[in-house]
DNA sequence: ATCGGTGTATTAAGCACTTAATACATATTT
DNA sequence: AAATATGTATTAAGTGCTTAATACACCGAT
């Protein structure tokens, strides 16, 4: 668990941005335990609330279940994690593709400059 | 002249993009007079000194050049202008790449959904 | 039963940032 | 010369939002 935070974008936001990829990617299964707010905010150097914050984000999207005295876990529903996946990769497109209309980018020239990007990095990002 | 605002951005933010985007499209040529800021004040119904912040922007990133007693132009620089549009695309590929990327989301698939969103579209996006 | 850990709610503090108000110098026009 | 319009700078006000502080109830283990 470690998070590379930047000065631009609230902490809880990008905790939760940080989630939603582990979850999207599978790395984080559905019913997995995930840390409590206290050990996660011990974990990321972070005040608990800022964990609380995010984690209620999360949990008002139903990405998360937290029941008495149980570690919250991520949901089982594997319609809201369809959906989540859809949303993450539709948010992308259309933003993408509103930026590049709006300057009159042709579609090949657009397809061949993210082919270029997509096969030129090894690594995954993760946030 | 017109923009669409949303609440989410800063006023100023808005209007250079806007301005960005119609000089990037080639809809404002080089050496173009703009409004001076209290005419676009008025025409956008926005406070004057928002729109000098606009202004202020994009002159300090040499997009636009005011001299005395003159209307503010379209910096005749062609290559801040080149620049530009190139950071704009390169901007929204990395973006697009780096999302899709981080779920996980194949090439093939991402492209298909650009295609896809682009051709679905008629009209071009402003700002 | 006491202690430690958990989730949660409320409130306060802090902070960055946008927008507004005002003023000034200059130049062009009437 | 007066009036009008322009760009610019300074300062104030407002505002929304994040983060921190604190407290409370609950449960399990020691």
């Amino acid at each position: 668990m470690n998070i590379q935070f930047n000065n631009r974008d609230p902490v809880y936001v990008q905790v939760v941005r940080h989630f939603k990829n582990q979850i999207a990617k599978g790395f984080l299964q559905p019913g997995q335990a995930i840390p409590s707010r206290r050990e996660l905010a011990n974990q990321l150097k972070i005040n608990p609330n800022t964990a609380q914050r995010a984690y209620k984000e999360m949990e008002e999207e139903g990405l998360i279940k937290t029941e008495k005295n149980q570690p919250s876990r991520v949901t089982s529903n594997e319609s809201i994690l369809q959906d989540l996946r859809d949303e993450l990769i539709i948010q992308a497109v259309n933003e993408f593709v509103t930026s590049v209309k709006s300057i009159n980018v042709p579609l090949d020239d657009a397809l061949t400059l993210v082919k270029q990007k997509y096969e030129g990095e090894k690594g995954d990002s993760d946030d």
